[in-house]
Order: structure tokens, then sequence, then C-alpha cells
DNA sequence: ACCACAACCTGGCCGC
DNA sequence: TGCGGCCAGGTTGTGG
């Protein structure tokens, strides 16, 4: 569920509650929720740490802790976290509690449990693998034509590839297409410099104008104050099967590349 | 390098 | 109401 927009929108919104604060108390709720380290290790490794930041590298939220450890929480499909009082509940979705020298305590929600949690002492040993930070001002258009020179595979899938760009997902891969006026069936090595300029230029512009909005809440997404986010007002094309282009007229199309739903405006992208 | 497919999970929606 | 099937914003692993 969340992309980057979203997480970033996520970090920046805990960042008061959590920052400063120390954990004086873990309930792990559903153990495999727990990737690193165990479940029955994690309670141990977290109390008593302070919480010193509120970060996002990808679609990953990082928390710098005293002692040199970071807690790295991915919420997948259907994560959201949660600062909540002393008189809240946890429900049967909520699968780790970290209770706060403030009283108040920090829920992790996940509805489908693909969300996972990890305290680790590199981060690198999980984002080692992920590409640029697309909103980093110092990737440029050129550094962004090597990372898709020679791939046959669809730009759409190399828009998801973590591993090329990190932190984009299934929603703003198909908006960043059409905002570049490109169909995503293309093969990434076959696009034109003066293409993957307008790419690299759009991501910032769609990317950053998501976080403007808090990101867009379909389904599951909810900011930590279980507000919604706006973005979803601004989609030109995501789920949008059928309806016009907002350019054009033409009906936008839904059509699944590498095995992810994809849409697109067939008149506008080529 | 790339594709297809399965897994990991739950819930919403649709048609019957 | 119930049941089966399909869909979902993500990632990883397997086999070809």
């Amino acid at each position: 569920m969340p992309e980057l927009p979203e997480v970033e929108t996520i970090a920046r919104e805990l960042r008061r509650d959590l920052v400063g604060r120390r954990i004086v108390d873990v309930e792990v709720r559903w153990e495999r929720t727990i990737a690193l380290p165990s479940a029955a290790e994690v309670k141990p490794v977290l109390v008593g740490r302070q919480i010193m930041g509120t970060d996002r590298r990808g679609k990953y939220l990082l928390f710098p802790l005293s002692g040199g450890q970071t807690l790295v929480i991915h919420l997948r499909m259907t994560g959201q976290l949660h600062v909540v009082g002393p008189e809240a509940t946890p429900d049967k979705h909520t699968h780790l509690v970290l209770t706060l020298d403030s009283g108040r305590r920090l829920f992790f929600r996940d509805m489908r449990k693909f969300g996972r949690v990890y305290v680790v002492a590199d981060v690198a040993t999980i984002l080692r693998q992920l590409g640029p930070e697309p909103l980093n001002p110092d990737l440029t258009p050129q550094q962004l034509a090597a990372r898709l020179a020679g791939r046959k595979a669809p730009i759409k899938s190399l828009l998801l590839d973590q591993r090329v760009v990190a932190g984009i997902g299934n929603i703003y891969a198909d908006e960043i297409l059409f905002a570049a006026s490109i169909d995503p069936r293309r093969p990434g090595g076959d696009l034109q410099m003066n293409e993957i300029a307008r790419i690299h230029t759009v991501t910032r512009r769609v990317l950053a104008q998501a976080i403007f909005d808090h990101g867009s809440s379909l389904q599951n997404y909810q900011r930590p104050g279980g507000a919604k986010g706006q973005n979803q007002e601004r989609h030109q094309v995501f789920r949008r099967t059928g309806k016009p282009c907002a350019r054009c007229g033409t009906a936008i199309v839904r059509v699944v590349i590498g095995q992810r739903a994809t849409h697109f405006c067939p008149q506008c992208q080529r």
C-alpha cells in the first residue's frame, strides 16, 4: 500500500510524538511481524532505547535508536503506524505495541500481516539493494538513463524495481508514466534521452505533490493520526479504467504488465 | 536478464 | 445468507 509519499508522510507525522521518547515496553502480538532479530529477542533489544529520529529510505521507515541500533519497519500492503493514548486497546490487526516513556504507545497494525519489523546494527543489511532516492537532487537524468540502458523489461516494471529507483509503487508508476506521456509497455532500454529526462522531471513533480497531499488513500492507507491523504483526487489514470483521459478524452485502459494492474491513456502515452 | 507463478495474509466486492 | 472467485498500493523465492 504505502509508497514513497505515504511513507514520507508517516515519518514526518511520527516525528513529534516519537523523537526523544524512550521505549519502556514491547508487546509482540504476531510473531512473524518481527523479521530480525527473533520475536523472542526483540523486547530486550528495544526496551530502554531512546528514539533519535524518524527517517525514510525507499519505502522503509528508519528509527535510529540510542546505542547505535536502528528500528526498521516496512509496511508492505496494509501496514499502519498509530500513536495512541494509554486508554487505547489494540485490535486483532495490531501486531506490535511499543510503549513510550510519554505514556503513549505506538501501534503497528497490518490487516494482511505482510509488514515486517527489523532491528539491526547496520541498516545496509536491509537497504543495500535499493536504488537511488528519486527526490535526491544529486540524481541526474544521465544516471537514470544509465540504470535503464540495455534493459528489455517494460519501463513500468523497471520503475517498480526498487533496485532501479527506490520508493515508487504501482500508483505512482502509472501516474509518472502518464505525466511523462510514455507507454508503460516500452522497453526501458529503448527510451530516448529526452524521454528519460521527462520521466526524471515528472517523477520529482508527481512524488513531491503527493507528499504535499499527504499521500493517496485508496483503501487502507491512513496517516498516523488516522487522517487520509488527498493525492488520490489528483490521479489521472490509476484505477480510472474506462474514464476519459483528462488531457484528450480517450478512455483510460487497464492492462497487466509484470503481473501488475497498469492504467494508461492509449492516445497520450506512446 | 527476464518471465511466470506461488507465497505470504485478510477483507471487500461481485455474481450466482 | 452463503460460497466461490477475483481483486488489492509489496516483496521474495523458485524454476525455466
